[in-house]
RNA sequence: GGGCAGGUACCCAAGUGGACAAAGGGGGCAGACUGUAAAUCUGCUGCCUUAUGGCUUCCAAGGUUCGAAUCCUUGCCUGCCCA
């Protein structure tokens, strides 16, 4: 039986806020008495190929809604993200080009459905609407909301008192992003907490427009690697639902122990007092295999936690290394003695941008061979047909080199 | 349209004729320390056949000069004020 209160319990874990609470019971009350599935939409931004973990904490509770029996709207904004959300931006952001935007929006339907049922789930493109919409329509929208109100948006604020440039057409993001909610005519938008302006726009906009405001519920935003700045693709410090097995793993355990933390709060279901009296590093492991497992495979959550205390705990060689390189006559000087060049061989692993930058790992210590370490930057390494090298480079980079002769 | 202030490396930001491949901070990388980390400390952080060496940088293009990130001209871009 799905009564509201039975609802509620589900939709109101580990959410922020919901505005307004009386709407949503009213809402739910109503869905159950016509039967009718309530509306969810949230939408996402095509600006990079990846969903990352960031994305999971809104995908799944999507997925209470959907559990629910209500209907869940992934809407991709591949209009918007030509815009580019300036939410939360200290400038303007680069918009992508089209082509860019449908690629990426694309690859976004296959990893929702990791966690989303595919036969339950409206896959919207806000491009259906938007790029039908007349200049008229267009000037109609702007005309529902004012410039002051636009700048009391934080981030608008913000850049405005210090003198950044703020683009006309960025002011039409939350405008499209409410128009969305008209066009689809969402009961509820679900978005992080950062959202709020632009989901509250759905809301003004759906009155504007005679139809029923949204119910708009914020989750929280999961910080990315870095521990301080939310996850996002822009700022480079997330970990991506398409990331490999070993490197989701490696992501996760580079993490603090206080963000591990929050990550089993919002990624998981994990009673977090068994958590805090587990060693940390036990702790975290199983974070990361866990969430390796969700989007892997349970084997490859598996795989990669033994890989990863293969490699960096007991300090033994992967057997998967990062590059394999095949030297031949051609790589050496002297086939009768063959020898390359540390830097060389270095460099040829593709690991290290440049040169420079190999010399400085020597010289730091960073290299090993074979578990020597070198720091001669002008040393030659002899090679020997059928004896393959075990190269470390830096913290976390191994390669295998073979000489062919 | 007019006036003013700006555009420096991945980011922020000093530098206003030579000692500048360019201060400082952030970020990144490496080492030490650890429980994989984080934090902390130390070092490095344009590129190059491996260098008290060469090459390419300070929005762009020209110019002045023995010498320009620094001066001049034009252009492009940004902000503020006025219209």
């Amino acid at each position: 039986m799905n009564t509201v209160a039975h609802q509620l319990d589900l939709i109101l874990r580990g959410i922020v806020e919901v505005i307004p609470l009386n709407e949503l019971e009213s809402k739910l009350a109503r869905s159950i008495k016509e039967q009718r599935p309530l509306r969810i939409k949230a939408g996402f931004d095509p600006t990079a190929p990846d969903l990352h973990l960031g994305h999971t904490v809104l995908i799944h509770k999507l997925k209470h809604f959907q559990d629910l029996g209500h209907q869940v709207i992934f809407l991709i904004g591949d209009f918007t993200g030509m815009i580019g959300d300036p939410t939360g931006q200290s400038e303007t952001r680069v918009a992508l080009s089209k082509e860019k935007v449908l690629e990426n929006a694309k690859t976004y339907a296959r990893q929702i459905f990791k966690i989303l049922d595919p036969h339950k789930t409206q896959v919207e493109f806000n491009s259906r609407w938007m790029s039908a919409m007349t200049a008229d329509g267009l000037i109609e929208l702007s005309a529902h909301y004012t410039v002051a109100r636009m700048l009391e948006r934080e981030d608008f604020h913000k850049r405005y008192a210090e003198e950044k440039p703020i683009s006309i057409h960025e002011f039409m993001y939350p405008l499209i992003q409410g128009y969305d909610s008209v066009a689809l005519k969402a009961d509820v938008e679900l978005g992080g907490t950062d959202q709020k302006f632009n989901l509250l726009m759905g809301r003004d906009l759906q009155r504007d427009y005679g139809q029923e405001a949204q119910v708009v519920i914020t989750m929280p935003l999961l910080e990315g690697t870095d521990g301080v700045r939310k996850m996002s693709k822009s700022l480079g410090n997330y970990i991506a639902l398409e990331d490999t097995p070993a490197d989701m793993f490696g992501k996760l355990m580079s993490i603090s122990d206080a963000l591990m933390h929050r990550y089993y709060e919002l990624l998981t279901t994990q009673d977090l007092a068994l958590v805090k009296k587990a060693h940390p590093m036990e702790a975290k492991q199983s974070l990361a295999e866990r969430i390796v497992s969700r989007y892997h495979g349970d084997e490859a959550g598996r795989e990669a936690r033994a890989m990863f205390q293969q490699k960096f705990q007991a300090r033994e060689f992967p057997d998967q290394p990062d590059a394999h390189v095949i030297l031949t006559s051609s790589d050496v000087k002297d086939v009768a003695a063959p020898s390359i060049g540390l830097v060389d061989l270095i460099a040829k692993t593709g690991l290290v941008p440049s040169k420079s930058e190999v010399r400085r790992l020597i010289v730091q210590g960073g290299v090993e061979i074979d578990e020597r370490r070198m720091t001669d930057a002008n040393a030659a390494v002899a090679l020997t047909v059928g004896k393959a090298l075990h190269l470390r480079v830096g913290r976390r980079k191994f390669a295998v080199a073979d000489y062919t002769g």
